[in-house]
DNA sequence: AAGATATGTCAACATGACTGACGTAAATTT
DNA sequence: AAATTTACGTCAGTCATGTTGACATATCTT
C-alpha cells in the first residue's frame, strides 16, 4: 500500500544522454550523498522549530550564530561567510538590531565600520539553538571513539573549499591565531 | 582592514535572558556545528553551478536524485522524504516532466498511483551531478582509513532521525530488504 | 453505496534569495 | 586639497521555493 515498486526500471540504467565522461554509477558515494541529505535536514530541523516561536527563519539564525561566535563581526565579513547579498543580509540584521537581539558599535579605527554584537537576549537564542543540535551531536558521537571522533571532524574539514577562505574559516582552520568566543 | 575585533564582547558571555536550564557555552560543540554548516554549504555548491545551466534549482535536484535512486517512487513518499508540501512538489515535478527528466506510470495494484521513474535525460543529470559531489566526497575521505570511514558512516546515521522512517530512509538504514538502484 | 485514499489543481501568501542602481560617510591615494 | 575607493545602507523589482486551505477526480476499501 505504501510499497515502492523497485522492480524493472523502464529505462537502461547505463543510456546516457549528455556527452562526455561520464562517471559511472558504481563510482558514486550514494551513500554518504544521502546520509549529508538526512542528517542535514534533521540538524537544520531542530532550530527550526524553535525559530517560529521567535518569529524568525534560518537566516536570523544564521546572523545570530556567527555574529555571537565572532562578536565584532562586520558586515562585510558577515557576507562572505553566508554568501548572500548585501540586500538579503539588510533586511534581516534590521529585524535582529529593531528587536534587539543584536547592537552595532562603530569601529575604533575605521568609522565607517559597524562591528556587530550580541545582546544578552541574542545570545540566549543562540544558546538554546546550539543547545539542541549539540544534544544531536552528543548523541551521534556516543559510541565513537576519539579516533573515529578525529576521522569525523577531518572529514568535514577536507570537505571545505579551503580557496578564499573567509574570516570565519580562517579561525576555524587556525591560520591566524583568531580568537574564537568559547 | 578587514580584520574582526575579537577583543572584549560589550556582553558577558554568562549573562542568560532566558528561564530553565540553559547549556552552558562550554559544553556546545561549535566545532561540529559550524563545520557541517561549511561543509553542506560547499557539498551543496557544487550542484547549484551545474544546475544554473539547466534552469534548475535544488528543489529539481532533490526530486531527481531520489526518482533516479529509488525507481517507482510515489508523489506520497517524495513527500515524505523531501518534507515539503504537495503544491511546492507539484510545481517542480511538472516541470521536470515536461521537460522530459521524469515520467510517470501507472500503478499496477493501484491505479490511483504515479509512479516516477528518471529517462535516460534525467539519469544523465543526476550522474553529473553525483559526479561532481562524489569527487568531493573522495577527496574528502583520501586520507581517512577503514576504521575512520566507518566512524563518519555511523556519526551521519546517528544524526537522523529514527522515529517514523520514510520508505527511502527504511532502504537506507536497511529496515525492510528493499533494493536501490546501485 | 459510502467512505477513504492518491493525486492534481486553484488562489493567495511569506520568506529569503537575486540584480542593479544610487547615496553617504569615512578612509585612502594622488 | 581633491579625487578615488571602501563600507554600509537603501530603493525598486524579480524569482524560487516554501506555506495554507479548499476543492475535484479517479480509484480502492469497506
Amino acid at each position: 500500500m505504501t510499497d515502492v515498486n523497485f522492480s524493472k526500471s523502464p529505462t537502461a540504467p547505463d543510456s546516457q544522454g549528455a556527452a562526455g565522461p561520464v562517471p559511472r554509477a558504481g563510482e558514486m558515494r550514494w551513500d554518504i550523498i544521502e546520509l549529508l541529505f538526512f542528517a542535514y535536514r534533521d540538524f537544520v530541523g531542530d532550530a527550526d522549530q524553535e525559530l517560529e516561536a521567535f518569529g524568525f527563519g534560518r537566516a536570523h539564525h544564521r546572523v545570530m550564530h556567527f555574529v555571537y561566535r565572532y562578536p565584532g563581526l562586520k558586515v562585510a565579513d558577515l557576507l562572505d561567510v553566508l554568501r548572500i547579498t548585501k540586500q538579503s543580509l539588510g533586511r534581516v540584521l534590521k529585524q535582529l538590531l529593531d528587536e534587539g537581539y543584536i547592537i552595532q558599535k562603530t569601529g575604533n579605527n575605521d568609522r565607517r565600520q559597524r562591528l556587530l554584537y550580541a545582546t544578552p537576549k541574542g545570545e540566549a537564542l543562540v544558546a538554546k539553538l546550539a543547545g539542541l543540535q549539540t544534544d544531536r551531536i552528543t548523541r551521534a558521537l556516543r559510541d565513537i571513539n576519539p579516533e573515529g571522533a578525529a576521522a569525523i571532524s577531518q572529514f568535514l574539514r577536507a570537505m571545505i573549499d579551503r580557496d578564499d577562505p573567509d574570516k570565519v574559516l580562517e579561525a576555524i582552520f587556525g591560520i591566524g591565531s583568531k580568537k574564537v568566543r568559547e
